[in-house]
DNA sequence: CTAGTTGCAAAGAGTTTGCATGGCG
DNA sequence: CGCCATGCAAACTCTTTGCAACTAG
Protein backbone atom coordinates (compact mmCIF):
# COMPACT_ATOMS: atom_id res chain seq x y z
CA UNK A 1 0.00 0.00 0.00
CA UNK A 2 1.18 3.15 -1.14
CA UNK A 3 2.00 5.57 1.75
CA UNK A 4 3.90 8.63 0.14
CA UNK A 5 2.97 9.81 -3.55
CA UNK A 6 6.61 10.25 -5.15
CA UNK A 7 7.59 11.35 -8.66
CA UNK A 8 8.42 8.15 -9.31
CA UNK A 9 5.19 6.41 -8.57
CA UNK A 10 3.27 9.34 -10.16
CA UNK A 11 5.18 9.02 -13.57
CA UNK A 12 5.15 4.98 -13.53
CA UNK A 13 1.50 4.96 -12.95
CA UNK A 14 1.03 7.14 -15.88
CA UNK A 15 3.04 5.46 -17.81
CA UNK A 16 1.09 2.52 -17.07
CA UNK A 17 -2.15 3.12 -17.69
CA UNK A 18 -1.69 4.81 -20.95
CA UNK A 19 -0.35 1.65 -22.18
CA UNK A 20 -3.09 -0.52 -20.49
CA UNK A 21 -3.04 -2.91 -23.33
CA UNK A 22 0.50 -3.42 -23.80
CA UNK A 23 2.68 -6.34 -21.68
CA UNK A 24 5.96 -4.31 -20.41
CA UNK A 25 8.58 -5.81 -19.19
CA UNK A 26 10.41 -3.71 -16.05
CA UNK A 27 13.31 -2.83 -18.15
CA UNK A 28 10.96 -1.26 -20.97
CA UNK A 29 9.24 0.64 -18.49
CA UNK A 30 12.70 2.32 -16.87
CA UNK A 31 13.94 3.28 -20.67
CA UNK A 32 10.87 4.41 -21.30
CA UNK A 33 10.48 6.50 -18.37
CA UNK A 34 14.05 7.82 -19.06
CA UNK A 35 13.92 11.19 -18.51
CA UNK A 36 11.75 11.01 -15.35
CA UNK A 37 14.94 9.69 -13.65
CA UNK A 38 13.74 6.58 -11.99
CA UNK A 39 15.95 3.44 -11.18
CA UNK A 40 15.34 -0.23 -12.11
CA UNK A 41 15.26 -1.02 -8.13
CA UNK A 42 12.43 1.32 -7.85
CA UNK A 43 10.34 0.42 -11.48
CA UNK A 44 10.49 -3.35 -9.82
CA UNK A 45 9.62 -2.60 -6.05
CA UNK A 46 6.77 -0.43 -7.35
CA UNK A 47 5.40 -3.23 -9.65
CA UNK A 48 5.16 -6.00 -7.23
CA UNK A 49 4.03 -3.67 -4.67
CA UNK A 50 0.65 -2.64 -7.45
CA UNK A 51 0.79 -6.52 -8.17
CA UNK A 52 0.03 -7.14 -4.81
CA UNK A 53 -2.47 -4.22 -4.53
CA UNK A 54 -4.24 -6.50 -7.97
CA UNK A 55 -3.59 -3.18 -10.18
CA UNK A 56 -0.82 -4.91 -12.16
CA UNK A 57 -1.27 -8.47 -14.01
CA UNK A 58 1.98 -10.38 -13.66
CA UNK A 59 2.34 -12.60 -17.16
CA UNK A 60 4.99 -15.02 -18.17
CA UNK A 61 7.81 -13.87 -20.59
CA UNK A 62 6.46 -14.20 -23.95
CA UNK A 63 9.59 -13.55 -26.49
CA UNK A 64 13.31 -15.31 -26.24
CA UNK A 65 14.23 -13.41 -23.19
CA UNK A 66 12.75 -14.26 -19.65
CA UNK A 67 11.81 -10.95 -18.48
CA UNK A 68 8.31 -11.14 -17.05
CA UNK A 69 5.96 -8.65 -18.53
CA UNK A 70 3.34 -6.56 -16.40
CA UNK A 71 0.22 -4.72 -17.34
CA UNK A 72 -1.90 -2.26 -16.36
CA UNK A 73 -5.25 -4.04 -15.09
CA UNK A 74 -7.31 -1.00 -13.53
CA UNK A 75 -10.83 -1.86 -13.47
CA UNK A 76 -12.82 -4.74 -12.67
CA UNK A 77 -13.92 -5.18 -15.90
CA UNK A 78 -10.14 -5.85 -17.16
CA UNK A 79 -9.27 -8.68 -14.14
CA UNK A 80 -12.23 -10.54 -14.86
CA UNK A 81 -11.64 -10.92 -18.50
CA UNK A 82 -9.49 -13.06 -20.10
CA UNK A 83 -6.66 -11.95 -22.17
CA UNK A 84 -5.61 -12.64 -25.88
CA UNK A 85 -1.78 -11.80 -26.04
CA UNK A 86 -0.29 -10.99 -29.43
CA UNK A 87 2.94 -12.83 -29.81
CA UNK A 88 3.80 -10.20 -33.09
CA UNK A 89 2.72 -6.71 -31.47
CA UNK A 90 2.71 -7.10 -27.60
CA UNK A 91 -0.43 -5.91 -27.28
CA UNK A 92 -3.38 -7.93 -25.55
CA UNK A 93 -7.24 -7.88 -25.86
CA UNK A 94 -10.00 -9.23 -23.64
CA UNK A 95 -11.85 -12.05 -25.53
CA UNK A 96 -15.31 -11.36 -26.03
CA UNK A 97 -17.42 -11.86 -22.74
CA UNK A 98 -19.66 -14.77 -23.82
CA UNK A 99 -17.16 -16.40 -25.40
CA UNK A 100 -15.12 -16.88 -21.99
CA UNK A 101 -18.16 -17.46 -20.42
CA UNK A 102 -19.15 -20.22 -22.47
CA UNK A 103 -15.74 -21.28 -22.13
CA UNK A 104 -15.26 -21.41 -18.49
CA UNK A 105 -18.59 -23.33 -18.50
CA UNK A 106 -17.95 -25.90 -21.06
CA UNK A 107 -14.45 -26.74 -19.58
CA UNK A 108 -15.81 -26.63 -15.99
CA UNK A 109 -18.64 -29.60 -17.67
CA UNK A 110 -16.04 -31.76 -20.23
CA UNK A 111 -12.97 -31.42 -18.45
CA UNK A 112 -14.06 -31.02 -14.36
CA UNK A 113 -11.43 -28.00 -14.43
CA UNK A 114 -11.91 -24.84 -13.06
CA UNK A 115 -10.57 -22.14 -15.23
CA UNK A 116 -8.57 -19.00 -13.40
CA UNK A 117 -9.63 -16.04 -14.99
CA UNK A 118 -6.94 -14.02 -13.77
CA UNK A 119 -3.94 -16.45 -14.66
CA UNK A 120 -4.71 -16.97 -17.91
CA UNK A 121 -3.53 -15.47 -20.51
CA UNK A 122 -4.24 -17.27 -24.52
CA UNK A 123 -1.24 -16.74 -26.94
CA UNK A 124 -1.83 -16.38 -30.67
CA UNK A 125 -1.72 -13.46 -33.19
CA UNK A 126 -4.25 -10.40 -33.50
CA UNK A 127 -5.94 -9.29 -36.29
CA UNK A 128 -4.23 -6.19 -37.47
CA UNK A 129 -1.07 -8.45 -37.62
CA UNK A 130 -2.58 -11.07 -39.09
CA UNK A 131 -3.35 -8.66 -41.67
CA UNK A 132 0.03 -7.30 -41.94
CA UNK A 133 2.12 -9.80 -42.05
CA UNK A 134 5.41 -7.93 -42.18
CA UNK B 1 19.27 -33.63 -33.35
CA UNK B 2 20.74 -36.18 -30.52
CA UNK B 3 23.58 -38.20 -32.20
CA UNK B 4 24.56 -40.61 -28.79
CA UNK B 5 22.83 -42.00 -26.93
CA UNK B 6 24.11 -41.33 -23.78
CA UNK B 7 23.69 -43.19 -20.52
CA UNK B 8 22.37 -39.45 -19.05
CA UNK B 9 20.23 -38.59 -22.12
CA UNK B 10 18.54 -42.08 -21.97
CA UNK B 11 17.54 -42.00 -18.60
CA UNK B 12 16.81 -38.51 -18.85
CA UNK B 13 14.27 -39.05 -21.51
CA UNK B 14 12.63 -41.82 -19.27
CA UNK B 15 11.87 -39.80 -16.61
CA UNK B 16 10.48 -37.13 -18.32
CA UNK B 17 8.03 -40.16 -20.58
CA UNK B 18 7.17 -41.43 -17.10
CA UNK B 19 5.81 -38.13 -15.94
CA UNK B 20 4.54 -36.93 -19.59
CA UNK B 21 1.74 -34.87 -17.06
CA UNK B 22 3.81 -32.91 -15.15
CA UNK B 23 5.73 -29.80 -15.88
CA UNK B 24 8.67 -30.30 -14.30
CA UNK B 25 11.71 -27.74 -13.84
CA UNK B 26 15.22 -28.43 -14.44
CA UNK B 27 16.58 -28.46 -10.94
CA UNK B 28 13.79 -30.95 -10.05
CA UNK B 29 14.96 -33.11 -12.71
CA UNK B 30 18.24 -33.09 -12.16
CA UNK B 31 17.64 -33.35 -8.25
CA UNK B 32 15.25 -36.60 -8.59
CA UNK B 33 17.53 -38.15 -11.05
CA UNK B 34 20.51 -37.59 -8.61
CA UNK B 35 21.22 -41.41 -8.32
CA UNK B 36 22.35 -41.74 -12.13
CA UNK B 37 24.82 -38.77 -11.13
CA UNK B 38 23.49 -35.69 -14.29
CA UNK B 39 24.90 -32.51 -14.14
CA UNK B 40 22.68 -29.77 -13.80
CA UNK B 41 23.69 -28.60 -17.37
CA UNK B 42 24.00 -31.23 -19.13
CA UNK B 43 20.09 -31.13 -17.84
CA UNK B 44 19.38 -27.89 -19.58
CA UNK B 45 21.42 -28.71 -22.21
CA UNK B 46 19.02 -31.75 -23.19
CA UNK B 47 15.86 -29.71 -22.57
CA UNK B 48 16.81 -26.78 -24.55
CA UNK B 49 17.68 -29.48 -27.82
CA UNK B 50 14.37 -31.75 -27.34
CA UNK B 51 12.73 -28.31 -27.06
CA UNK B 52 14.12 -27.60 -30.49
CA UNK B 53 13.08 -31.12 -31.29
CA UNK B 54 9.47 -30.61 -30.30
CA UNK B 55 9.42 -33.41 -28.13
CA UNK B 56 9.19 -31.20 -25.34
CA UNK B 57 7.18 -27.74 -24.98
CA UNK B 58 8.77 -25.08 -22.58
CA UNK B 59 5.54 -23.31 -20.10
CA UNK B 60 6.47 -20.57 -18.00
CA UNK B 61 6.72 -20.92 -14.43
CA UNK B 62 3.46 -21.04 -12.35
CA UNK B 63 4.07 -20.72 -8.80
CA UNK B 64 6.06 -18.29 -6.77
CA UNK B 65 10.21 -19.47 -8.34
CA UNK B 66 10.80 -18.13 -11.47
CA UNK B 67 11.94 -21.29 -12.99
CA UNK B 68 10.85 -22.27 -16.08
CA UNK B 69 8.90 -25.93 -16.38
CA UNK B 70 9.32 -28.37 -19.25
CA UNK B 71 6.92 -30.99 -20.28
CA UNK B 72 7.41 -33.68 -22.47
CA UNK B 73 4.76 -33.62 -25.36
CA UNK B 74 5.99 -37.18 -27.48
CA UNK B 75 2.80 -37.35 -29.81
CA UNK B 76 1.17 -35.19 -32.17
CA UNK B 77 -1.81 -35.46 -30.49
CA UNK B 78 -0.03 -33.99 -27.50
CA UNK B 79 1.34 -31.21 -29.45
CA UNK B 80 -1.91 -30.32 -31.52
CA UNK B 81 -4.37 -30.02 -27.86
CA UNK B 82 -4.70 -27.07 -25.54
CA UNK B 83 -3.50 -27.54 -22.45
CA UNK B 84 -4.71 -27.06 -19.00
CA UNK B 85 -2.17 -26.60 -15.98
CA UNK B 86 -3.70 -27.25 -12.53
CA UNK B 87 -1.81 -24.59 -10.04
CA UNK B 88 -2.62 -26.98 -7.23
CA UNK B 89 -0.49 -29.98 -7.84
CA UNK B 90 1.07 -29.04 -11.26
CA UNK B 91 -0.37 -31.53 -13.55
CA UNK B 92 -1.91 -30.92 -16.59
CA UNK B 93 -4.67 -32.14 -18.82
CA UNK B 94 -5.68 -32.01 -22.36
CA UNK B 95 -8.63 -29.78 -23.07
CA UNK B 96 -11.90 -31.57 -24.95
CA UNK B 97 -10.86 -31.54 -28.54
CA UNK B 98 -14.48 -30.48 -29.43
CA UNK B 99 -14.32 -27.89 -26.87
CA UNK B 100 -10.79 -26.49 -28.07
CA UNK B 101 -11.93 -26.54 -31.58
CA UNK B 102 -14.64 -24.83 -30.95
CA UNK B 103 -12.65 -22.22 -28.74
CA UNK B 104 -10.25 -21.64 -31.73
CA UNK B 105 -13.50 -20.75 -33.90
CA UNK B 106 -14.98 -18.18 -31.73
CA UNK B 107 -12.19 -17.05 -30.47
CA UNK B 108 -11.09 -16.26 -34.15
CA UNK B 109 -14.63 -15.21 -35.43
CA UNK B 110 -16.04 -12.86 -32.53
CA UNK B 111 -12.38 -11.54 -31.81
CA UNK B 112 -10.73 -11.64 -34.98
CA UNK B 113 -7.45 -13.61 -33.20
CA UNK B 114 -6.06 -16.45 -34.20
CA UNK B 115 -5.00 -18.69 -30.91
CA UNK B 116 -1.79 -20.62 -31.31
CA UNK B 117 -2.18 -23.84 -29.43
CA UNK B 118 1.46 -24.83 -28.86
CA UNK B 119 1.70 -21.56 -27.16
CA UNK B 120 -1.43 -21.35 -25.08
CA UNK B 121 -1.89 -22.50 -21.52
CA UNK B 122 -4.81 -22.60 -19.59
CA UNK B 123 -4.35 -22.14 -15.65
CA UNK B 124 -7.03 -23.11 -13.12
CA UNK B 125 -7.84 -25.99 -10.49
CA UNK B 126 -8.28 -29.34 -11.73
CA UNK B 127 -11.05 -31.98 -10.52
CA UNK B 128 -8.73 -33.70 -8.09
CA UNK B 129 -7.76 -31.01 -6.32
CA UNK B 130 -11.36 -28.84 -5.98
CA UNK B 131 -12.61 -32.10 -4.50
CA UNK B 132 -9.83 -32.29 -1.64
CA UNK B 133 -9.46 -28.41 -1.18
CA UNK B 134 -6.54 -29.64 1.63
C1' DC C 1 39.98 -42.47 -33.67
C1' DT C 2 36.68 -38.51 -34.01
C1' DA C 3 33.09 -35.87 -32.93
C1' DG C 4 29.28 -35.33 -29.77
C1' DT C 5 28.59 -34.94 -24.55
C1' DT C 6 29.55 -34.24 -19.96
C1' DG C 7 30.95 -31.74 -15.66
C1' DC C 8 32.71 -27.98 -13.58
C1' DA C 9 33.22 -23.40 -12.89
C1' DA C 10 32.67 -18.92 -14.55
C1' DA C 11 29.87 -15.71 -16.99
C1' DG C 12 25.17 -13.71 -18.06
C1' DA C 13 20.57 -12.11 -17.45
C1' DG C 14 16.83 -10.81 -14.55
C1' DT C 15 15.31 -9.67 -9.99
C1' DT C 16 15.78 -8.73 -5.09
C1' DT C 17 17.84 -6.63 -1.02
C1' DG C 18 20.84 -3.81 2.42
C1' DC C 19 21.94 0.54 3.53
C1' DA C 20 22.67 5.38 3.43
C1' DT C 21 20.49 9.40 1.51
C1' DG C 22 16.60 12.04 0.16
C1' DG C 23 11.80 13.72 -0.05
C1' DC C 24 6.62 13.41 1.11
C1' DG C 25 3.34 14.72 4.34
C1' DC D 1 10.70 15.98 11.67
C1' DG D 2 9.71 10.96 11.00
C1' DC D 3 9.15 7.51 8.10
C1' DC D 4 8.70 5.75 3.52
C1' DA D 5 10.89 5.50 -0.93
C1' DT D 6 14.83 5.97 -3.89
C1' DG D 7 19.42 4.86 -5.83
C1' DC D 8 23.32 2.30 -5.93
C1' DA D 9 25.74 -1.72 -5.60
C1' DA D 10 26.05 -6.18 -3.97
C1' DA D 11 23.67 -10.51 -3.55
C1' DC D 12 20.73 -14.05 -5.51
C1' DT D 13 18.55 -17.22 -8.66
C1' DC D 14 18.08 -19.30 -12.94
C1' DT D 15 20.28 -20.35 -17.29
C1' DT D 16 23.99 -20.41 -20.62
C1' DT D 17 28.76 -21.06 -22.09
C1' DG D 18 33.99 -22.18 -22.41
C1' DC D 19 36.95 -25.72 -21.95
C1' DA D 20 39.25 -29.92 -20.83
C1' DA D 21 38.17 -34.71 -20.04
C1' DC D 22 35.39 -38.51 -21.47
C1' DT D 23 32.87 -41.79 -24.35
C1' DA D 24 29.54 -43.64 -27.92
C1' DG D 25 29.83 -45.35 -32.39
Amino acid sequence: MSKYQTRQRKELLAYLSAHADEALTARHIARELGNSEISLSAVYRNLNELEKEGLLRRVAAQGAGREACYQYAADEHCREALHLACRKCGRSFHMDGETADALIARVAERDGFQLDRTETVLYGVCGNCREVPR
